[in-house]
DNA sequence: CCTGCTATTCGTAATTCGACGAATAACGAA
DNA sequence: TTCGTTATTCGTCGAATTACGAATAGCAGG
């Protein structure tokens, strides 16, 4: 579909001063577009450790398609997993969120509508 | 699979530590998580008006793809839209993104992980 | 060596998303 | 009333997501 007239720049911190990251600010919240996956950021909020079978359970899915939530978060940065085999602990990863929640004060900051509802 | 119980339990009960809503945080995640929806609010944040054809101009997409992105956006209470025939005033709901806020701010609190990257 | 434990990858369905043009709706103005 | 402007809905398509079980990969320990 090639729909993309927007410029792409490359990974190369351009200087985009006055215009924000959409895509990666989409990309943080969809990372979080899954109550699965917030559920596997608030047990590792919780239990400040990581074991990787627990959270199957937590969540209640299949393992495999737990290992791919996780990879989903893993790719977006949100979390971080260490090999201890034959297990895996993940923990958080509490600046890679930083973006989104910046501009979500941004709005929350923003003057109400005039008009109520 | 024993499939957990999707329990609902009243956010307006006493602590809101344990009972986290993760429908309503991936809900709200999920309307910010395409580029697009990005900009309309970050449109709508830096143009404090509204105006309704004026969003289709800014992204770039066809009226109709637009208006989609604008009713999930509504239908996530993100934004209000005032009808002023024949056009349609939009404006950020900016109280609506205090739960996806919240979250977000929890996480960035927590400690980092021990091990460095 | 084989066995068990854990996590990931693979293959495959069902569903949802994202995009577009065409058709429709709703009102102000001529 | 008819026309013009603007927003939404409809129908459709390919792409992506979500889910599962089965198969696979690595290591600790008997």
């Amino acid at each position: 579909m090639a729909v993309k007239p927007a410029r792409k720049l490359p990974a190369g911190s351009s200087g985009e001063t006055d215009s924000l990251d959409a895509e990666g600010i989409a990309m943080l919240a969809k990372a979080l577009a899954h109550p699965a996956r917030v559920k596997v950021v608030d047990t590792l909020l919780r239990r400040r450790s990581c074991i990787g079978c627990d959270i199957v359970e937590e969540i209640g899915l299949a393992a495999s398609t737990t290992s791919e939530h996780l990879r989903i978060l893993k790719e977006a940065g949100l979390i971080v997993g260490e090999i201890a085999r034959p297990r895996v602990c993940y923990s958080l990863n509490p600046e890679a969120v930083a973006p989104l929640r910046a501009f979500l004060q941004l709005v929350e900051a923003a003057p109400a509508p005039a008009f109520s509802e």
